[in-house]
DNA sequence: AGGACTATCTATAAGAA
DNA sequence: TTTCTTATAGATAGTCC
């Protein structure tokens, strides 16, 4: 898709390298996003750069868990790559970030999500209960229990080389929705009775 | 990018929404598939359609992961939607799992993370360990631990729907490698001193 | 690292099978 | 609902900032 055709193989050249890895991530978050307006969808993306980072489109849930591993405290940021505008679309509500430079804001409403995820201080063993809680609530949230929110977020790698000073966490950002309030219950715009897709 | 330019709304057309997913979905894995190859990155995408049925493409550890989720056990299977062929690049060795109908299939060797995965029948709280276990060797497995391994699975949604006859899970396909040995550490084609990315 | 600028290549909307 | 076809919209490789 470009002034050549080049083969999918692995890219050699370092330099080329990084400016694909980039290009290509925020393509791909962004048809991810496409596709998640345009049908109603629920999709979280995951990339690990070579280098270890990771780049995250998707539920601040996916955000919460891959903090966790990082071993970052909900209070450590990362940094918002993307989102320019919010965006809510049918019956399914759909949120998105807005990074706003360092001001810091607060949510308004929040989402019957988030409690969960300020819940710190828990042990280990806690914290592996409350991810397993957490990620059955993307799923739960998709049978349409709740609203849906997305948001991409790139994460500093090593917790070590985190800078402060340069990064926005999604959670501190303001979430800009016309209504916070949970829909009353989901209009795929199809049955339930045909066969699922 | 087709005939005529759509704007990027929820598609109210029930069936042109249908359509409209399945491509973009596909499309999307091909993106994933191929940011992957191409700058020896890690994707893992999940999608739930607007009815509830997950679609994965990544890790074998995600495709656990959901399956945990659903409810199913690991003999349970889920059904593989697309690799045709399996490939190997660079020096992250990198395999793709081939439907072969319902035919029975071992893996050859297995990969260091099957391990956790075969083990069934553990309490809940043993099985939070576990997906954080799991979660953990996604991240490591980036850092130059182990070999990758990637795929992409369909999901049925509702495990009551589950269909049995008719589908084949991941882990119960043939691997195709080349080689399933772990590579001697990654070399990712740029030093690690250097700012990641 | 990200933008900007094109020439090209690729994904896909529509429609029909 | 997967496939094929074709016209186009969109993504992006190469290159310079």
């Amino acid at each position: 898709m470009g002034r050549k055709k080049i083969e999918i193989r692995k890219i050699e050249k370092k330099s080329s390298l990084k400016v694909t890895f980039s290009k290509r991530r925020t393509g791909l978050f962004k048809k991810a996003n496409e596709l998640c307006v345009l049908c109603s969808a629920e999709a979280t993306v995951i990339v690990f750069s070579p280098g270890g980072r990771a780049f995250v489109f998707g539920h601040p849930t996916a955000d919460a868990v891959i903090d966790r591993f990082l071993g970052r405290d909900t209070d450590t940021s990362s940094r918002v790559v993307v989102p320019a505008e919010q965006v809510v679309h049918g019956q399914v509500q759909r949120q998105y970030l807005e990074a706003v430079g360092r001001a810091e804001v607060r949510e308004e409403g929040g989402f019957w999500w988030d409690a969960p995820i300020e819940n710190m201080g828990l042990n280990e063993l806690e914290q592996s209960r409350e991810m397993t809680l957490m990620m059955m609530m993307v799923m739960e949230s998709e049978s349409g229990a709740g609203p849906s929110s997305t948001t991409m977020v790139e994460y500093a790698a090593p917790p070590q080389e985190y800078n402060s000073s340069a990064v926005l966490h999604a959670r501190d950002l303001a979430a800009h929705s016309h209504s916070q309030t949970a829909p009353q219950g989901f209009d795929f715009g199809f049955g339930f009775d045909e066969p699922r897709f």
